[in-house]
DNA sequence: ATGAAAGCGCTAACAA
DNA sequence: TTGTTAGCGCTTTCAT
């Protein structure tokens, strides 16, 4: 059934039928009626790959991000695409992995399937060099590129994020002013983000003239799924490394690691151990008692970024910078 | 930059170019060799509209699945991503939500993408009734539908699952072996997999001789991913049900929401309690003691799907139905 | 308001 | 081995 047909059906030229189609508004209302009644009664439905060809535009974004089974950017991915859809755009996900090797062609190959825009999910598509972010800078030639929960300076790049180091700062301080002055951080990953929210913990101890900072640093290789690990390294923490009574971590599953070990070692949370977590998961409440943790306004950033999107795509003039502010949300791990 | 462009700068015609597109063997090597120079030179992609026109394809698989974000689906959703990439796929990820109505809508949308194939992840996507599974029916006379842990027979239709059924029926027998005689079973969907593992539950009671089974059985209808609730809901589950010294859950989840229920007043598991969960998610190391859960293989499961699905596209003949046994995962919460 | 016709960029017979 | 050419199904001027 192609747009031939439907227009011999309903007696009218092909012309006709793609402007109902598009929903021209030079089409005589009896004479659209007409052809959507043919276009019903067939269950027309036009071929995609010859209407690309015209339009250019297939309404498809590509999201691509390392791994959509981790709990934030899946949450992420999530919102993405039911905004995307509520916006008539469908979603072309890739899971690209953390090599970043393989980037570069994960993106020309998304970009081959003539997408309108590219959006990056998560900090870890940003490298600290130059030539580490050519890649991007080559593609945003062709389509706007959309960054999530990370930024940078380039045309036809735009970026949306939580601004991690003021927030990791006022969550740190939060701590020290509680009265803890011995916090320790720890962290998994050292993505655009995960150096922002490292420098606001550094900078919030400088502040409050505590020494030692680099040993109060701890970075988990292990596997952010485990929290067995996560306990086990903790317990390497408390052992090698100045004691303690405050615990920061980069990533709520992080921080459950944390509470498990403070409960397999019958330390009390948050009397003698407070902890706070980031991201605001689902993990919050799965532990007792329950997590402090830092909300990025995953739902806030998506919306905005995606508006941006749509705006950008549309030829208006769009921010090319979009920061929203974490806000700490106080739960059980935490006396303050 | 077009193939004529190509052909022109390399002395050839299009149809010379498209053999060196296409890795067709009837091309001499030099001029190969010609052609991909300038090719490269330009850094020249092909349209992938104007291919897919031609080749009625785009390499494309359609994913749908009502929620990325669910933790199980999530998963699913990433295997599939890194089984297709490998063979050549790349996946169209569409989120329907769990409204039945829509998911009509959003078939016939990924359908006009042109999509060689369509899985459906989770079984939340098969009825109960053949006017239900009328969708299903339609698309598959189109492409071939691959359902991921559900199961419906149907030309072009294609299943992949766990037997669920067993698998809990067997998992529950454990536990009744194990010594209790009075195990309470909640659950929160009553999907496909949901109603087989249901029944698994139920039947193992039965042979078992007990009674009163109803009274055994108990829907969760709140928020999915609060252990709060999930916990509260089992305070209710303990004042008006009959006593019960185990817990089989039909997700993680629920699990673990119920491992708080029992630290919040106090109940030793596994002790005084046993608790089985279902999917062996990261969640099982999340408590203390850690879930013994049932693990359904799911990345077995998107192995072999995929394989099924590139084999269906490639006109070999495969197995419409492929089934898996899960696998009790003995860990903290049970004494067995 | 409607139709005729020229592309869009590619693939795949068919010729040479 | 290579080139010529006719589609593929649609959008979009340009006429009418």
């Amino acid at each position: 059934m192609t747009i031939y047909d439907i227009s011999k059906k309903a007696g009218v030229s092909i012309a006709t039928v793609s402007r109902v189609l598009n929903g021209s508004d030079k089409v005589r209302p009896s004479t659209k009626k007409k052809v959507m009644d043919i276009i019903e009664k067939y269950d027309y439905t036009p071929n995609a790959f010859a209407r690309g060809m015209g339009l250019h535009s297939l309404q498809t974004i590509g999201i691509l991000c390392a791994d959509s089974s981790d709990l934030f950017l899946a949450k992420a991915v999530y919102y993405l695409e039911q905004e995307l859809q509520a916006n008539g755009y469908e979603s072309l996900l890739c899971c690209t992995g953390y090599n970043l090797e393989l980037k570069q062609n994960y993106l020309n190959l998304i970009l081959s399937k003539k997408v309108d825009g590219i959006i990056l999910v998560g900090s870890n598509f940003i490298g600290t060099t130059e030539d580490e972010n050519q890649y991007i800078k080559d593609v945003s030639t062709q389509v706007p590129i959309m960054l999530l929960n990370a930024s940078f300076d380039y045309p036809n790049v735009y970026s949306t994020l939580c601004d991690d180091y003021t927030t990791m700062f006022e969550a740190t301080e939060s701590m020290l002013d509680s009265g803890i002055a011995d916090p320790v951080y720890i962290y998994n990953s050292i993505s655009y983000s995960g150096r922002k929210k490292l420098n606001g913990f550094k900078d919030a101890l400088k502040k409050h003239g505590i020494s030692d900072i680099e040993n109060r640093i701890h970075k988990y290789d292990g596997d952010s799924q485990q929290f067995n690990e996560i306990a086990d390294f903790m317990d390497q923490v408390a052992k090698e490394a100045p004691p303690f009574h405050g615990v920061i971590a980069a990533d709520d599953v992080l921080a459950v690691g944390v509470v498990k070990y403070a409960q397999r070692n019958h330390i009390s949370v948050p009397d003698d151990l407070s902890i706070i977590g980031y991201n605001n998961s689902m993990l919050t409440t799965c532990c007792i008692p329950e997590l402090t943790s830092v909300d990025n306004r995953l739902e806030t950033q998506t919306h905005q970024l995606v508006q941006t999107l749509v705006g950008v795509l549309s030829g208006e003039e769009m921010p090319k910078k979009s920061i929203f502010s974490g806000k700490l949300i106080k739960r059980g791990t935490t006396l303050f």
